[in-house]
DNA sequence: TGACAACTACGAAGGTCTTCGTATATAATA
DNA sequence: TATTATATACGAAGACCTTCGTAGTTGTCA
């Protein structure tokens, strides 16, 4: 079964992973930097406080070797999308992921690319399963 | 645009909305029963709680004529769940349903008759749109 | 070395969510 | 009518999330 070995990111942890993800292991300050320049204004500590609680939790491992700490992200996207998506379905959508994916393409306009992508899926599932 | 009318419901009043679409109009009393009739541990006047303050935010109307109130959900079933997709969307998945999608249609099996269903929803968008 | 800058740790406040106990009002019943 | 059952209202507690200020430590550099 295994349900997921870390707790689901709130919607502030989940800013933080972005952040991990797209630059890699990072300090407080290059998180925090960051998170300022897109716009977020939130101090310093904020950052350093949810950083010490995600490590906490297992969200981030964190590397105490220098001054500076460095964290990186234990979850990769994929798995914390996943974690979210099934918890989103077991909520919402009755647990099934089919439900949720025809709603989401009836409620949101799929571009001729994007069908033709979701049509070669389909096709390469259909050739490993029976 | 018009984001939302009303704000995204919690897990607790999630649970209840689901009674209401399932069983239509209901009393906090007939919630209860359900709910318990489910599994679920929780006293009768935490739902009276929960559907008081449902009825503040908008996510249920009240019918006080009669001495014990009749609740109706405010959201139906496929706003709720459009409304809670989006969330998801711009919190996990860049905004994009595409992304959602794929990624569902990779960690979840689709069985033939699904994988026929959805083939069936992209023709369909095929012809409506270029 | 002494002053300053940058880092971590920590406590606490304010908000939301969920839970329930208690008080109070009203209907049903013996 | 007096008692009992059932309603709603309300306050408050405990958990979690997010925020920040302050304190204390450590490195840097003039």
């Amino acid at each position: 079964m295994t349900p997921s070995p870390v707790k689901n990111p709130t919607d502030a942890e989940l800013r933080i992973l972005h952040v991990l993800w797209r630059h890699g292991p990072c300090t407080v300050r290059d998180v925090h930097t960051e998170l300022s320049r897109e716009g977020a204004l939130v101090g310093y500590t904020t950052i350093l406080k949810l950083m010490q609680i995600m490590a906490e939790k297992g969200l981030v491992v964190r590397d105490d070797s220098a001054r500076a700490h460095i964290f990186r992200a234990v979850p990769s996207e994929e798995t914390a999308q996943n974690s979210l998506m099934n918890d989103l379905l077991k909520r919402a959508f009755d647990g099934s992921a089919q439900k949720l994916v025809m709603h989401a393409l009836e409620t949101h306009k799929a571009s001729p690319e994007d069908r033709a992508e979701i049509r070669r899926l389909l096709d390469a599932l259909e050739r490993e399963n029976t």
